[in-house]
DNA sequence: AGTTGTCGAGACTTTCTGTCTCGTCAATAC
DNA sequence: GTATTGACGAGACAGAAAGTCTCGACAACT
Protein backbone atom coordinates (compact mmCIF):
# COMPACT_ATOMS: atom_id res chain seq x y z
CA UNK A 1 0.00 0.00 0.00
CA UNK A 2 2.94 2.39 1.09
CA UNK A 3 3.71 4.31 -2.62
CA UNK A 4 7.24 3.39 -3.85
CA UNK A 5 7.18 4.78 -7.08
CA UNK A 6 10.33 3.33 -8.89
CA UNK A 7 10.74 6.14 -11.11
CA UNK A 8 12.03 9.17 -9.23
CA UNK A 9 8.78 11.07 -9.58
CA UNK A 10 9.02 14.56 -10.83
CA UNK A 11 6.50 16.84 -10.23
CA UNK A 12 4.32 18.03 -6.91
CA UNK A 13 3.23 14.93 -4.87
CA UNK A 14 -0.18 13.77 -4.15
CA UNK A 15 -2.00 15.50 -0.76
CA UNK A 16 -2.41 12.89 1.67
CA UNK A 17 -4.31 15.39 3.70
CA UNK A 18 -6.89 16.33 1.02
CA UNK A 19 -7.01 12.31 0.41
CA UNK A 20 -7.85 11.53 3.73
CA UNK A 21 -9.68 14.72 4.26
CA UNK A 22 -12.05 12.63 1.38
CA UNK A 23 -12.24 9.63 2.95
CA UNK A 24 -13.31 11.62 6.42
CA UNK A 25 -16.17 13.41 4.40
CA UNK A 26 -17.10 10.69 2.76
CA UNK A 27 -17.81 8.35 6.00
CA UNK A 28 -19.24 11.76 7.38
CA UNK A 29 -22.18 11.98 4.84
CA UNK A 30 -22.32 8.15 4.53
CA UNK A 31 -23.36 8.26 8.10
CA UNK A 32 -26.13 11.18 8.32
CA UNK A 33 -27.40 10.94 4.81
CA UNK A 34 -30.37 8.85 5.47
CA UNK A 35 -32.63 10.89 3.20
CA UNK A 36 -30.29 12.49 0.00
CA UNK A 37 -27.80 10.60 -1.81
CA UNK A 38 -24.10 11.18 -1.00
CA UNK A 39 -22.80 13.36 -4.27
CA UNK A 40 -19.44 13.46 -5.50
CA UNK A 41 -19.63 17.42 -5.44
CA UNK A 42 -21.03 17.46 -1.48
CA UNK A 43 -17.82 15.66 -0.74
CA UNK A 44 -15.77 17.52 -2.97
CA UNK A 45 -16.81 21.08 -1.52
CA UNK A 46 -17.46 19.41 2.32
CA UNK A 47 -13.65 18.25 2.12
CA UNK A 48 -12.07 21.83 0.37
CA UNK A 49 -10.90 19.64 -2.71
CA UNK A 50 -11.81 19.95 -6.42
CA UNK A 51 -13.25 16.83 -7.91
CA UNK A 52 -10.72 16.17 -10.57
CA UNK A 53 -8.68 15.19 -7.07
CA UNK A 54 -10.74 12.72 -5.96
CA UNK A 55 -11.25 11.41 -9.65
CA UNK A 56 -7.39 11.34 -10.21
CA UNK A 57 -7.01 8.71 -6.90
CA UNK A 58 -10.78 7.10 -7.42
CA UNK A 59 -12.29 5.03 -10.26
CA UNK A 60 -15.35 6.34 -9.20
CA UNK A 61 -18.06 7.29 -6.71
CA UNK A 62 -18.19 4.00 -5.40
CA UNK A 63 -14.76 3.25 -5.15
CA UNK A 64 -14.16 6.12 -2.57
CA UNK A 65 -17.39 5.36 -0.42
CA UNK A 66 -15.94 1.86 -0.29
CA UNK A 67 -12.67 2.68 0.75
CA UNK A 68 -14.15 5.15 3.14
CA UNK A 69 -16.25 2.13 4.89
CA UNK A 70 -13.17 -0.32 4.78
CA UNK A 71 -11.13 2.14 6.96
CA UNK A 72 -13.87 1.88 9.57
CA UNK A 73 -16.15 -0.67 9.66
CA UNK A 74 -14.76 -3.29 12.17
CA UNK A 75 -11.93 -1.50 13.56
CA UNK A 76 -13.74 -1.45 16.85
CA UNK A 77 -14.81 -5.42 16.85
CA UNK A 78 -12.49 -7.41 18.72
CA UNK A 79 -11.46 -10.81 18.03
CA UNK A 80 -12.35 -13.23 21.15
CA UNK A 81 -10.31 -16.07 22.07
CA UNK A 82 -11.49 -17.14 25.18
CA UNK A 83 -11.61 -20.93 24.62
CA UNK A 84 -15.69 -21.58 24.44
CA UNK A 85 -17.43 -21.24 21.14
CA UNK A 86 -20.34 -20.25 22.77
CA UNK A 87 -18.76 -17.10 24.19
CA UNK A 88 -16.20 -16.11 21.49
CA UNK A 89 -19.55 -16.16 19.21
CA UNK A 90 -21.23 -13.94 21.36
CA UNK A 91 -18.97 -11.41 22.19
CA UNK A 92 -18.26 -11.07 18.66
CA UNK A 93 -21.91 -10.60 17.21
CA UNK A 94 -22.54 -8.59 19.79
CA UNK A 95 -20.12 -6.15 19.31
CA UNK A 96 -20.89 -6.50 15.67
CA UNK A 97 -24.33 -6.25 16.34
CA UNK A 98 -23.88 -3.19 18.59
CA UNK A 99 -22.20 -1.59 15.43
CA UNK A 100 -24.06 -2.35 12.94
CA UNK A 101 -26.89 -1.44 14.49
CA UNK A 102 -25.95 2.29 15.44
CA UNK A 103 -28.12 4.61 13.04
CA UNK A 104 -24.41 6.26 11.24
CA UNK A 105 -23.31 2.59 10.50
CA UNK A 106 -26.38 1.36 9.59
CA UNK A 107 -26.77 4.00 7.35
CA UNK A 108 -23.37 4.23 5.74
CA UNK A 109 -23.50 0.15 5.68
CA UNK A 110 -27.01 0.27 3.27
CA UNK A 111 -25.54 3.44 0.80
CA UNK A 112 -22.68 1.60 0.60
CA UNK A 113 -23.80 -2.15 -0.26
CA UNK A 114 -26.62 -0.35 -3.16
CA UNK A 115 -23.73 1.29 -4.71
CA UNK A 116 -21.67 -1.52 -4.47
CA UNK A 117 -24.82 -2.85 -6.50
CA UNK A 118 -25.19 -0.52 -9.41
CA UNK A 119 -20.68 0.65 -9.51
CA UNK A 120 -18.75 -2.19 -10.94
CA UNK A 121 -15.40 0.14 -9.24
CA UNK A 122 -17.49 -0.80 -5.96
CA UNK A 123 -18.27 -4.43 -6.65
CA UNK A 124 -14.51 -5.71 -5.45
CA UNK A 125 -13.68 -3.55 -2.62
CA UNK A 126 -17.35 -4.54 -1.03
CA UNK A 127 -16.19 -8.24 -1.78
CA UNK A 128 -13.22 -7.25 -0.35
CA UNK A 129 -14.63 -5.50 2.79
CA UNK A 130 -17.34 -8.59 3.17
CA UNK A 131 -14.22 -10.88 2.83
CA UNK A 132 -12.16 -9.69 5.40
CA UNK A 133 -15.12 -9.19 8.19
CA UNK A 134 -15.84 -12.89 7.09
CA UNK A 135 -12.05 -14.29 7.38
CA UNK A 136 -12.02 -13.12 11.38
CA UNK A 137 -15.40 -15.02 12.49
CA UNK A 138 -14.22 -18.18 10.58
CA UNK A 139 -11.15 -17.76 12.50
CA UNK A 140 -12.72 -18.05 15.35
CA UNK A 141 -14.83 -20.74 14.32
CA UNK A 142 -11.95 -22.87 13.09
CA UNK A 143 -10.72 -22.23 16.26
CA UNK A 144 -13.60 -24.19 17.76
CA UNK A 145 -12.91 -27.09 15.49
CA UNK A 146 -9.47 -27.38 16.54
CA UNK A 147 -10.78 -27.90 19.91
CA UNK A 148 -13.47 -30.42 18.73
CA UNK A 149 -16.31 -27.81 19.97
CA UNK A 150 -17.69 -28.45 15.96
CA UNK A 151 -17.84 -31.34 13.79
CA UNK A 152 -14.85 -31.24 11.40
CA UNK A 153 -16.88 -31.55 8.30
CA UNK A 154 -19.27 -28.45 9.13
CA UNK A 155 -19.30 -25.70 6.66
CA UNK A 156 -18.04 -22.87 8.03
CA UNK A 157 -18.65 -20.84 5.33
CA UNK A 158 -22.85 -21.75 5.53
CA UNK A 159 -22.64 -20.85 9.38
CA UNK A 160 -20.67 -17.23 8.58
CA UNK A 161 -23.24 -16.47 6.18
CA UNK A 162 -25.76 -16.89 8.52
CA UNK A 163 -24.51 -14.67 10.92
CA UNK A 164 -24.07 -11.96 8.70
CA UNK A 165 -27.03 -12.87 6.51
CA UNK A 166 -29.23 -11.75 9.32
CA UNK A 167 -26.85 -8.49 10.09
CA UNK A 168 -27.28 -7.77 6.19
CA UNK A 169 -30.82 -8.18 5.69
CA UNK A 170 -32.59 -6.71 8.58
CA UNK A 171 -30.00 -3.78 7.79
CA UNK A 172 -31.42 -3.23 4.25
CA UNK A 173 -34.50 -4.31 4.96
CA UNK A 174 -35.19 -2.71 8.48
CA UNK A 175 -37.77 -5.28 9.70
CA UNK A 176 -36.54 -6.17 12.73
CA UNK A 177 -34.10 -5.05 15.73
CA UNK A 178 -30.25 -5.27 15.47
CA UNK A 179 -28.80 -5.28 19.04
CA UNK A 180 -27.20 -6.56 21.34
CA UNK A 181 -30.25 -9.00 22.17
CA UNK A 182 -30.64 -10.85 19.04
CA UNK A 183 -26.85 -11.15 18.71
CA UNK A 184 -26.92 -13.56 22.04
CA UNK A 185 -29.74 -15.30 20.33
CA UNK A 186 -28.01 -15.78 17.26
CA UNK A 187 -24.73 -16.68 19.07
CA UNK A 188 -26.76 -19.76 20.85
CA UNK A 189 -28.64 -20.79 18.06
CA UNK A 190 -25.14 -20.76 15.96
CA UNK A 191 -23.12 -22.42 18.62
CA UNK A 192 -25.90 -25.36 19.30
CA UNK A 193 -26.36 -25.83 15.48
CA UNK A 194 -22.36 -26.66 15.53
CA UNK A 195 -22.48 -28.45 18.49
CA UNK A 196 -25.09 -31.15 16.81
CA UNK B 1 -57.30 -5.20 -5.29
CA UNK B 2 -60.46 -5.63 -7.81
CA UNK B 3 -61.20 -1.96 -9.15
CA UNK B 4 -64.88 -0.66 -7.76
CA UNK B 5 -64.99 2.75 -8.40
CA UNK B 6 -68.27 4.67 -6.65
CA UNK B 7 -68.39 7.54 -9.25
CA UNK B 8 -69.10 6.08 -12.77
CA UNK B 9 -66.24 7.53 -13.86
CA UNK B 10 -65.92 9.09 -17.28
CA UNK B 11 -63.76 9.52 -19.98
CA UNK B 12 -61.32 6.84 -21.41
CA UNK B 13 -60.32 3.83 -19.14
CA UNK B 14 -57.25 2.77 -17.92
CA UNK B 15 -55.27 0.56 -20.38
CA UNK B 16 -54.64 -2.77 -18.12
CA UNK B 17 -52.72 -4.29 -21.18
CA UNK B 18 -50.33 -0.99 -21.51
CA UNK B 19 -50.28 -1.78 -17.34
CA UNK B 20 -49.26 -5.49 -17.82
CA UNK B 21 -46.85 -4.95 -20.82
CA UNK B 22 -44.92 -2.61 -18.45
CA UNK B 23 -44.61 -5.14 -15.69
CA UNK B 24 -44.05 -7.79 -18.13
CA UNK B 25 -41.09 -5.15 -19.75
CA UNK B 26 -39.64 -4.21 -16.16
CA UNK B 27 -39.35 -8.38 -15.11
CA UNK B 28 -37.55 -9.11 -18.26
CA UNK B 29 -35.29 -5.92 -18.62
CA UNK B 30 -34.66 -6.48 -14.46
CA UNK B 31 -33.29 -9.57 -15.29
CA UNK B 32 -31.00 -9.33 -18.73
CA UNK B 33 -29.45 -6.26 -17.20
CA UNK B 34 -26.21 -7.20 -15.81
CA UNK B 35 -24.65 -4.33 -16.91
CA UNK B 36 -26.28 -1.30 -17.50
CA UNK B 37 -28.99 0.33 -15.52
CA UNK B 38 -33.04 -0.25 -15.84
CA UNK B 39 -34.24 2.80 -17.09
CA UNK B 40 -37.88 4.18 -17.55
CA UNK B 41 -37.02 4.93 -21.02
CA UNK B 42 -36.32 1.76 -22.00
CA UNK B 43 -39.21 0.29 -20.36
CA UNK B 44 -41.64 2.96 -22.08
CA UNK B 45 -40.19 1.84 -25.68
CA UNK B 46 -40.13 -1.91 -25.08
CA UNK B 47 -43.38 -2.07 -23.71
CA UNK B 48 -44.80 0.62 -26.28
CA UNK B 49 -45.89 2.85 -24.16
CA UNK B 50 -44.89 6.62 -22.84
CA UNK B 51 -43.36 7.65 -20.42
CA UNK B 52 -46.45 9.37 -18.47
CA UNK B 53 -48.70 6.72 -19.10
CA UNK B 54 -45.89 5.04 -16.13
CA UNK B 55 -46.26 8.02 -14.52
CA UNK B 56 -49.97 8.37 -14.18
CA UNK B 57 -49.90 4.83 -12.13
CA UNK B 58 -46.28 4.56 -10.76
CA UNK B 59 -45.00 7.35 -8.56
CA UNK B 60 -41.46 6.47 -9.09
CA UNK B 61 -39.31 3.71 -11.17
CA UNK B 62 -38.84 1.69 -8.27
CA UNK B 63 -42.03 1.29 -7.76
CA UNK B 64 -42.76 -0.33 -10.99
CA UNK B 65 -39.71 -2.69 -10.48
CA UNK B 66 -41.11 -3.62 -6.67
CA UNK B 67 -44.49 -4.34 -8.39
CA UNK B 68 -42.91 -6.83 -11.09
CA UNK B 69 -40.80 -8.33 -8.94
CA UNK B 70 -43.40 -9.02 -6.41
CA UNK B 71 -45.88 -10.54 -9.42
CA UNK B 72 -43.07 -12.88 -10.11
CA UNK B 73 -40.67 -14.24 -7.30
CA UNK B 74 -42.01 -16.71 -5.33
CA UNK B 75 -44.58 -17.71 -7.39
CA UNK B 76 -43.08 -21.08 -8.10
CA UNK B 77 -42.33 -21.88 -4.94
CA UNK B 78 -44.20 -24.54 -3.15
CA UNK B 79 -45.20 -24.83 0.05
CA UNK B 80 -44.55 -28.20 1.27
CA UNK B 81 -46.51 -30.27 4.63
CA UNK B 82 -45.01 -33.70 4.69
CA UNK B 83 -45.15 -33.81 8.39
CA UNK B 84 -41.60 -33.42 8.93
CA UNK B 85 -39.53 -30.16 9.79
CA UNK B 86 -36.28 -31.62 7.93
CA UNK B 87 -38.39 -32.44 4.91
CA UNK B 88 -40.24 -29.20 4.71
CA UNK B 89 -37.44 -27.61 5.13
CA UNK B 90 -35.56 -28.98 2.68
CA UNK B 91 -37.98 -28.64 -0.08
CA UNK B 92 -38.53 -24.84 0.62
CA UNK B 93 -35.43 -23.85 0.64
CA UNK B 94 -34.15 -26.23 -2.49
CA UNK B 95 -37.58 -24.40 -4.24
CA UNK B 96 -36.12 -21.42 -3.33
CA UNK B 97 -32.41 -21.33 -3.79
CA UNK B 98 -32.88 -23.13 -6.93
CA UNK B 99 -34.75 -19.64 -7.93
CA UNK B 100 -33.09 -17.44 -6.63
CA UNK B 101 -29.95 -19.02 -8.23
CA UNK B 102 -31.32 -18.02 -11.59
CA UNK B 103 -28.80 -15.65 -12.95
CA UNK B 104 -32.17 -13.81 -14.35
CA UNK B 105 -33.86 -14.14 -11.46
CA UNK B 106 -30.37 -13.45 -9.43
CA UNK B 107 -30.11 -10.22 -11.19
CA UNK B 108 -33.79 -9.03 -10.86
CA UNK B 109 -33.51 -9.15 -6.98
CA UNK B 110 -30.04 -7.42 -6.34
CA UNK B 111 -31.81 -4.56 -8.92
CA UNK B 112 -34.70 -4.29 -6.99
CA UNK B 113 -32.85 -4.44 -3.49
CA UNK B 114 -30.37 -1.18 -4.36
CA UNK B 115 -33.47 0.25 -5.71
CA UNK B 116 -35.10 0.07 -2.44
CA UNK B 117 -32.71 1.65 -0.83
CA UNK B 118 -32.63 4.94 -2.39
CA UNK B 119 -36.32 5.09 -3.63
CA UNK B 120 -38.48 5.72 -0.98
CA UNK B 121 -41.33 4.75 -2.93
CA UNK B 122 -39.98 1.17 -2.93
CA UNK B 123 -39.46 0.33 0.61
CA UNK B 124 -42.18 -0.37 1.84
CA UNK B 125 -43.28 -2.60 -1.13
CA UNK B 126 -39.69 -4.07 -0.91
CA UNK B 127 -40.54 -4.46 2.75
CA UNK B 128 -44.47 -6.07 1.78
CA UNK B 129 -42.51 -8.36 -0.12
CA UNK B 130 -40.03 -9.71 2.15
CA UNK B 131 -42.46 -9.72 4.39
CA UNK B 132 -44.97 -12.26 2.16
CA UNK B 133 -41.84 -14.56 1.74
CA UNK B 134 -40.97 -14.69 5.26
CA UNK B 135 -44.70 -15.09 6.28
CA UNK B 136 -44.35 -18.61 3.91
CA UNK B 137 -40.88 -20.05 6.04
CA UNK B 138 -42.56 -19.24 9.05
CA UNK B 139 -45.81 -20.62 8.39
CA UNK B 140 -43.46 -23.77 7.76
CA UNK B 141 -41.83 -23.06 11.31
CA UNK B 142 -44.71 -22.78 13.39
CA UNK B 143 -46.40 -26.10 12.02
CA UNK B 144 -43.06 -28.11 12.93
CA UNK B 145 -43.78 -26.30 16.21
CA UNK B 146 -46.90 -27.29 16.92
CA UNK B 147 -46.05 -30.80 16.07
CA UNK B 148 -43.38 -30.84 19.29
CA UNK B 149 -40.10 -30.80 16.15
CA UNK B 150 -39.51 -27.08 17.46
CA UNK B 151 -38.88 -26.02 21.35
CA UNK B 152 -41.76 -23.47 21.98
CA UNK B 153 -39.44 -20.61 22.75
CA UNK B 154 -37.63 -20.79 19.95
CA UNK B 155 -37.35 -17.38 18.22
CA UNK B 156 -38.57 -18.27 14.74
CA UNK B 157 -38.27 -14.67 12.75
CA UNK B 158 -34.14 -15.23 13.41
CA UNK B 159 -34.57 -18.71 12.04
CA UNK B 160 -36.55 -16.93 9.05
CA UNK B 161 -33.63 -14.44 8.69
CA UNK B 162 -30.92 -16.69 9.36
CA UNK B 163 -32.28 -18.33 5.96
CA UNK B 164 -32.80 -15.39 3.79
CA UNK B 165 -30.15 -13.59 4.95
CA UNK B 166 -27.91 -16.65 3.46
CA UNK B 167 -29.48 -16.50 0.30
CA UNK B 168 -29.52 -12.32 0.27
CA UNK B 169 -25.96 -11.92 1.34
CA UNK B 170 -24.96 -14.33 -1.64
CA UNK B 171 -27.09 -12.83 -3.87
CA UNK B 172 -25.66 -9.54 -3.56
CA UNK B 173 -22.27 -10.00 -2.93
CA UNK B 174 -21.44 -12.94 -5.34
CA UNK B 175 -19.12 -15.00 -2.79
CA UNK B 176 -20.48 -18.31 -2.78
CA UNK B 177 -23.05 -20.21 -4.98
CA UNK B 178 -26.81 -20.43 -4.24
CA UNK B 179 -28.07 -24.03 -5.33
CA UNK B 180 -29.67 -26.93 -4.10
CA UNK B 181 -26.48 -28.47 -2.32
CA UNK B 182 -26.50 -25.05 0.01
CA UNK B 183 -29.91 -25.51 0.06
CA UNK B 184 -30.33 -29.08 1.56
CA UNK B 185 -27.06 -28.02 4.01
CA UNK B 186 -29.06 -24.88 5.43
CA UNK B 187 -31.98 -26.92 6.29
CA UNK B 188 -29.98 -29.42 8.09
CA UNK B 189 -28.42 -27.23 9.88
CA UNK B 190 -31.59 -25.12 10.77
CA UNK B 191 -33.39 -28.09 11.24
CA UNK B 192 -31.20 -29.45 13.60
CA UNK B 193 -30.62 -25.81 15.58
CA UNK B 194 -34.39 -25.71 15.93
CA UNK B 195 -34.30 -29.44 17.62
CA UNK B 196 -31.63 -28.72 19.97
C1' DA C 1 15.11 28.48 -14.12
C1' DG C 2 12.55 24.93 -16.54
C1' DT C 3 9.83 20.74 -16.44
C1' DT C 4 6.43 17.88 -14.63
C1' DG C 5 2.39 16.76 -12.38
C1' DT C 6 -0.95 17.99 -8.57
C1' DC C 7 -3.90 21.45 -6.64
C1' DG C 8 -8.78 23.91 -6.20
C1' DA C 9 -12.28 25.71 -8.98
C1' DG C 10 -15.69 25.39 -12.04
C1' DA C 11 -17.58 25.02 -16.83
C1' DC C 12 -19.16 21.39 -19.57
C1' DT C 13 -21.20 16.79 -21.41
C1' DT C 14 -23.95 12.93 -20.72
C1' DT C 15 -27.41 10.17 -18.63
C1' DC C 16 -31.40 9.54 -16.25
C1' DT C 17 -35.60 10.84 -13.51
C1' DG C 18 -39.72 12.99 -13.36
C1' DT C 19 -42.95 16.90 -15.35
C1' DC C 20 -45.39 19.18 -18.89
C1' DT C 21 -47.63 19.72 -23.28
C1' DC C 22 -49.71 18.18 -27.45
C1' DG C 23 -52.97 16.10 -30.54
C1' DT C 24 -55.53 11.63 -30.42
C1' DC C 25 -58.79 8.36 -28.92
C1' DA C 26 -62.30 5.84 -26.09
C1' DA C 27 -66.15 5.75 -22.66
C1' DT C 28 -69.81 7.95 -20.60
C1' DA C 29 -73.34 11.89 -20.28
C1' DC C 30 -76.80 14.45 -22.29
C1' DG D 1 -75.13 11.54 -32.03
C1' DT D 2 -72.49 14.94 -30.11
C1' DA D 3 -70.00 16.89 -26.08
C1' DT D 4 -67.30 16.06 -22.14
C1' DT D 5 -63.89 13.80 -19.69
C1' DG D 6 -59.69 11.71 -19.02
C1' DA D 7 -56.25 8.20 -20.55
C1' DC D 8 -53.23 7.40 -24.48
C1' DG D 9 -48.32 7.63 -27.17
C1' DA D 10 -44.87 10.78 -28.22
C1' DG D 11 -41.63 13.72 -27.05
C1' DA D 12 -39.86 18.34 -25.37
C1' DC D 13 -38.31 20.10 -21.11
C1' DA D 14 -36.10 20.89 -16.44
C1' DG D 15 -33.33 19.24 -12.70
C1' DA D 16 -29.92 16.29 -10.55
C1' DA D 17 -25.86 13.84 -10.58
C1' DA D 18 -21.52 11.43 -12.55
C1' DG D 19 -17.62 12.04 -14.77
C1' DT D 20 -14.45 14.96 -18.16
C1' DC D 21 -11.96 18.96 -19.48
C1' DT D 22 -9.64 23.30 -18.91
C1' DC D 23 -7.59 26.89 -16.28
C1' DG D 24 -4.12 29.41 -13.61
C1' DA D 25 -1.49 28.42 -9.38
C1' DC D 26 1.73 25.81 -6.93
C1' DA D 27 5.23 22.37 -5.42
C1' DA D 28 9.07 19.03 -6.25
C1' DC D 29 12.66 17.59 -8.90
C1' DT D 30 16.46 18.35 -12.84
Amino acid sequence: MTGDTHRPHTGRRRNEAARQAILDVAVELLGSAGDGPVTIDTIAAAAGVGKQTIYRWWPSKGAVLLEALAGRAGADIPVPDTGSLRADLEAFLRATFRAAGNPHTASALRHTMAEAQRDPHAREPMRDFLASRRRVLRGLLERARDRGEIASGADLDLIVDQAYGVLWIRILNGHARLGEAEATALAGSLAGQARG
